[in-house]
DNA sequence: ATGAAAGCGCTAACAA
DNA sequence: TTGTTAGCGCTTTCAT
């Protein structure tokens, strides 16, 4: 149980000419073989599984990769904004069930929303030569795209979407469902309502505070009335800023919180205070066990396994030969009362 | 903003030759520039920098590693029971955090608890030619660990460790763990308690259920006193087993539920039946706002991401040159008390 | 400090 | 139906 091993390293390459010789047939009858290639007679096809039996051969599909003629690696690139995070965790889900059907394996890297980050997820890519990316930005402009077409990669952005990039996307509408979400808040006669959200130069966090505007000043409610806090980025800062406006002069009656880890910083927040029955809450992004809660959080819920599954939907479609314009694609989003959305405001 | 993209393929692939006639140095002085090695002058180096600006040159690590020495592709294969869901998403992230930095690449995929997909993950790993692999298994003995040993490809068995398997390995001591959870409900005065569990042939789940059996044994308590229901593998399932309990001739008073997503089915029943403040409940594995629930739920949290950090640290040495014994890590569980399990019987 | 030639394991093109 | 040759883009080796 505790002989040591063998050290790392290309011990015993076995080579498709190995299995060729062992077989007793020609290198290229191999690889018609292990390829599926038509004009190969059952009997020597036997004898070459055989050898590959024989010898535990492997094919590889790197070195394959470099003669192909359409160079593909059977790869892709997928650039979440953290693998640890459920939201990035459905999307990728969706890339490989995809994926994994065609015998395409997925690159995953988390890119935390720092563009360095994120220059050095995609060249990882491109030094590896996947054949696709699926890629969250934390820029309005990647200068990286102009690359990725000259090379003919096809590259989907998912979640946000850069500014004159003529690329496809999947994103959500952030700017109606954080109106519908503030909308929803307003007809129960709030006025005193706070937003929170992420770094104001996100494009996402940027679109919900604009929906977010709009709906309030739809309802004629002035921005003196109305509170917004952005750079928020985790559930601690989101908390420690709820308590501050809770323990304000005039504390808001209703909360919009404009993503998943923020929401969890203004129930945790709110608890502490008593005030989870007292104060409405909507958040942006479902969070898991949100309907255990008391009361259930109301949210305007993504659909982040949708959004990964068309996207690479896009890249199949692309690499299957369509080359027609970019494809923007908006998936819907869904308000889920639960509770906590619904509470109205003190008299 | 609309018009159409190339078609993908390999359009106008860029090689280190062209980068060598451009900056007019031969190939492998590119070479040289590219991968930091000694002996280049400062100004030939500018040039080459010069030259893959201009062409948006990127080096091949691929087509590098079919002919460098060591054979190492930079790359990372990564199995984990479901990239959507947190307790792999946490290992992924430590996995991720160690490699980047050594601008090593990671290949991951879901194993679904289903043998077949293990095995084409990991031939699908194979013939990609990973330098390493971190793996949870569904299998006791997985078969394919010999042929990594020949081939020298270091592994790390995460989560659950195969039998009679000599590779490392880093788990949770799920029976000592199961064991103390146990414990934990029948010092509250718990006999009548509901064991739910994973399917019986998961190494974790039947090591979980020998630490149940073995605490209600040391406490005296008749086996007949106790259920056990098996084979529940998501929150469905698991949420209809505990609502039969509950509507049974003998319901039981305590329920330890030995999955994160059982103990979310678990905390639906109880709710449904508003059970939760009068049966106590302890889960295995920590779940997301467990502590924002009321009652908070009580479990045995792992610790993922150190699991996922030891296991990377551990194929690291053996790239590294270390070819002693396997390791097997065991990393510590705490038992985090939020009032669910604290609940004492009924009279 | 630099480059020419060989060859990594495979597939493409062509010959038999 | 099968095999032979060349060559994918790079690193190695060895020469200069």
């Amino acid at each position: 149980m505790s002989s040591s091993q063998p050290p790392a390293g290309r011990e015993s390459r076995v080579t498709m000419k190995q299995v060729a010789a062992l077989a007793g047939v020609g290198i290229k009858t191999v690889s018609r073989v292990l390829n599926n290639e038509p004009n190969v007679s059952v009997k020597t096809a036997e004898r070459v599984h055989d050898a590959v039996r024989a010898l535990d051969y492997q094919l590889d599909l790197q070195a394959g990769s470099l003669r192909r003629i359409d160079g593909r690696t059977r790869t892709l690139g997928l650039l979440v904004g953290s693998v640890d995070n459920p939201f990035s965790g459905a999307i990728h889900r969706a890339v490989e069930d995809a994926a994994v059907g065609r015998g395409i394996a997925v690159f995953a890297s988390s890119l935390d929303d720092d563009p360095r980050r994120e220059e050095s997820a995609v060249r990882a890519f491109l030094q590896r030569r996947v054949d696709g990316l699926i890629l969250t930005t934390a820029r309005r402009r990647p200068d990286y795209v102009t690359s990725l077409g000259d090379r003919g990669i096809p590259a989907v952005f998912v979640d946000r979407r850069p500014i004159d990039v003529d690329l496809d996307s999947v994103t959500s509408d952030n700017r109606e469902a954080a109106h519908r979400a503030t909308t929803h808040l307003v007809a129960r006669g709030h006025r005193r309502i706070a937003l929170l959200a992420d770094r104001s130069d996100l494009q996402t966090a940027d679109e919900r505070r604009q929906g977010f505007l709009d709906a309030v000043g739809r309802a004629g409610i002035p921005t003196t009335e109305t509170v917004t806090v952005m750079d928020l980025h985790d559930a601690n800062s989101a908390e420690a800023a709820v308590a501050a406006l809770l323990s304000s002069d005039r504390p808001p009656t209703a909360i919009f919180s404009a993503q998943n880890l923020i929401t969890v910083g203004a129930v945790h927040a709110l608890r502490a205070a008593g005030a989870q029955r007292s104060i409405a809450l909507i958040g942006f992004d479902d969070i898991p066990l949100a309907d255990l809660l008391e009361p259930g959080v109301t949210v305007v819920a993504q659909d982040p396994y949708e959004i990964g599954r068309v996207a690479v939907e896009h890249v199949f479609s692309r690499l299957e030969g369509y080359a027609g314009p970019a494809r923007h694609t908006v998936v819907p989003t869904t308000l889920i009362a639960r509770g906590s959305g619904e509470i109205e405001p003190a008299r």
